[in-house]
DNA sequence: ATAATATAGTTGACGTCATCAACTATATTA
DNA sequence: TAATATAGTTGATGACGTCAACTATATTAT
């Protein structure tokens, strides 16, 4: 076991607390909830989607995904229209509105990440930049999780 | 303003979702959600803490940290007792079968980050460690983060 | 000493949210 | 064309955190 392990996971957890629900005092992303925020930066990056596919991405079920569209259509950032290929299908896709409100989250987060990390030197930014990249790439290779108890 | 720094938010915000509540399947920690699971965390690192300060650490109100601390001593994991210098004042500490599941928790947590690791080489593993706590120091430092939309 | 005030914690009512199971509507297959 | 599969919605439900009011203990002022 290499010996920098659990200090990893350590900081991983620090900052994801930091980052998730319940850092920045609750005031995750203006009138959106981090699970609203991450619902619509899905259907950002991907122009169109159905529901299910937003739940199968963020871990919530059918119902839930279709709640979660239920609250940014009523706010007014994206739209529900029936698809033209599947008459079953419901593709999401994101208003002006919505891409407004992301490109100002986004904005106030990496202005965030900027005051963070203003004291480091540029080539400490780079390594941080690069760590943080790797370990997103591992992560998302989705090794299994032992959840068992 | 650097160029790395929205790629840094990027994986920061994958990795917090990922380590998030809805990160693995949303199987967090065992029977205890994530909240818990930090509660339980920052009681065990403090030996015995008024709830309040649990409240505080974790960004709760104060009958938010009595219904989480409910809900870990029904569980078994922790106790009430009063304080013995302040009679207002009630210390919770961590049962042994509380440090049991945290250490279960840990040990997963920790084999998980492993198996995602184990492609690395040492000097690798070292530079993720140290970029990790460069962040999580920069984070402490509590910078402020605008929230106003 | 005692009355007034402050502080820690608890509780009932409430609103939010995600899930389950049942349902509708459309598409595919036999 | 009948049977089945799939996408999405909805009502009922349970988990959870907050607010405001409350209890109990401690501190401060007179």
């Amino acid at each position: 076991m290499e010996k920098r392990i659990p200090d990893i996971y350590n900081s991983l957890q620090e900052l994801s607390w930091q980052f998730g629900d319940h850092g920045f005092n609750g005031e995750c992303c203006g009138d959106l909830s981090l699970v609203e925020y991450m619902a619509l930066k899905k259907i950002l990056n991907t122009r169109s989607i159905p529901i299910q596919e937003i739940g199968i991405a963020l871990n919530f079920t059918k119902s839930g995904a279709t709640r979660i569209i239920d609250r940014l259509e009523q706010k007014g950032y994206v739209l529900r229209e029936q698809s033209p290929v599947d008459g079953r299908v419901c593709c999401v896709t994101v208003t002006p509105r919505g891409v407004e409100i992301m490109s100002k989250i986004i904005e106030k987060y990496t202005k965030y990440v900027q005051d963070i990390l203003e004291e480091f030197k540029p080539e400490q930014i780079e390594q941080i930049g690069n760590s943080l990249e790797m370990l997103v790439k591992a992560v998302q290779k989705n090794k299994p999780f032992d959840s068992s108890f």
